[in-house]
DNA sequence: TACCCATTAAAGGTCGTACCTATTGTATCT
DNA sequence: AGATACAATAGGTACGACCTTTAATGGGTA
């Protein structure tokens, strides 16, 4: 069901941390192409292949004629809002001690707009897990994560929920989210989100709406998260289609 | 200095618009990579390198031994925020009717924020460009500008101005952006900014601090923004690296 | 009839080589 | 000294052959 991780993945990600230890750091561009395959043991062809994704995140940029410069610009960005990050390597990214404060699991069913996210009939059973976590002990993240009930195949305790949360949906509802889509919102804390995040209400935070696909396209998951100010840099690297 | 629309671009494009366009809605996936290529006039090699980048996008799923699958939520996502887009286009694509509302243009120097985004000594001349975008009239985005002094030619009217920003840097500074950093907040609304979007004060609003690089990986220009809340969906298409 | 397993066809993944083309620097000619 | 021609470098494109993963098919057995 799930995609296998593949040579090809291996290698990308074997050169991206070289990349990022500096490896290349002399002259920060990248061996010649028929250079570097030989290197990493593979062919050209399949290099340019992973070399064509890098570039897409901005990691690198081609140029025909000149070599294949490394951004060390980029490669040395925090948090990626563009890439899918677990919470607690997200905070521990930041230079903070990561923590999950607090767990709390309910049984519910899906509201109007769960069902769209969810792509299931409104009324549908769920299960509702939130989550608190914590940098350096101080409120952090505030998530609240639905998934289908009839997805989850118990025999879970507590202590899975509070490992990240893409562990638990593996194990337990055999689903791998292959992608996200996620909604960006500036709110403000309102009495529950202050109390939560020991701000004053009125305190800006940004707020998440995330739906989980797997590689089939099927929403298998959904999490409305909200994110202290000031912990965080969300930075998301951008060019044009 | 910039990079040229090679052929493949130009293929990628025509490619990702047929997608759009439904093509191949029939069965939501793409042919047979030969059979697709032959049709493209172009090689499995060349294609494949471009499916990778769509891949890395999330607008396909290429899976070994089933074929390579059209992710039509994902093309189907009004505002993609990890994608670079005009302003004037981001509103339209929401559904509204974009115009710019004012331009104020000012001389000063950079501060220490400035200096250490565009990579410049603090104090050096830049422009600030303040403009206000509207969409169907109401205020929608605020931004600020800022782009080293001795890089602008001189000989542009208020009427370029108003133009996308993006047409400036070309024609009278000599830079093509290529891809940007941006950080990401959430704010509320102080006075000032409660005056210019008519809203009360304490809104909250999307705060975007953009620095733009060119090909060579130079800070070319950065641009503090402020987006209403509620006009646009802004999403974010996250992957695991 | 139902289930299991071997076979096979389809489609992406990898390889190797040859050649095209954009850049850049250098050497030469004026 | 400047302009032009050339050569080296390195990414871009093209074929064609073969490997590997999936999924469908079909036959045989309980």
């Amino acid at each position: 069901m799930s995609s296998q991780p593949t040579q090809s993945k291996t290698i990308r990600a074997q050169l991206l941390s070289a990349m990022k230890d500096g490896e290349f750091a002399s002259c920060q561009r990248l061996p010649r192409e028929s250079v570097l395959a030989e290197s990493l043991g593979i062919s050209r062809t399949q290099l340019r292949d992973i070399l064509a994704s890098l570039e897409r995140e901005g990691f690198i940029t081609r140029r025909h004629g000149v070599g294949t410069i490394i951004n060390r610009h980029v490669l040395n960005v925090h948090t990626r809002m563009d890439i899918e990050v677990e919470f607690l390597d997200m905070i521990r990214q930041s230079g903070h001690e990561p923590a999950v404060a607090s767990v709390r699991v309910s049984d519910g069913t899906a509201d109007e707009k769960i069902a769209a996210q969810l792509q299931i009939p409104k009324g549908t059973p769920i299960i509702r897990v939130s989550r608190l976590c914590t940098a350096d002990g101080k409120p952090a993240i505030y998530c609240e994560d639905v998934i289908e009930k009839s997805l989850a195949q118990g025999g879970y305790t507590i202590n899975d929920l509070k490992l990240p949360i893409f562990h638990f949906l593996q194990q337990f509802c055999g689903v791998n989210p292959y992608l996200d889509l996620t909604d960006l919102r500036p709110v403000v804390a309102d009495a529950a989100l202050a109390e939560i995040f020991q701000v004053p209400m009125g305190s800006p935070l940004l707020n998440m709406d995330e739906v989980d696909f797997d590689i089939d396209g099927k929403p298998v998951f959904c999490s409305n998260e909200y994110f202290a100010d000031g912990i965080f840099r969300h930075t998301v690297m951008r060019k044009k289609l």
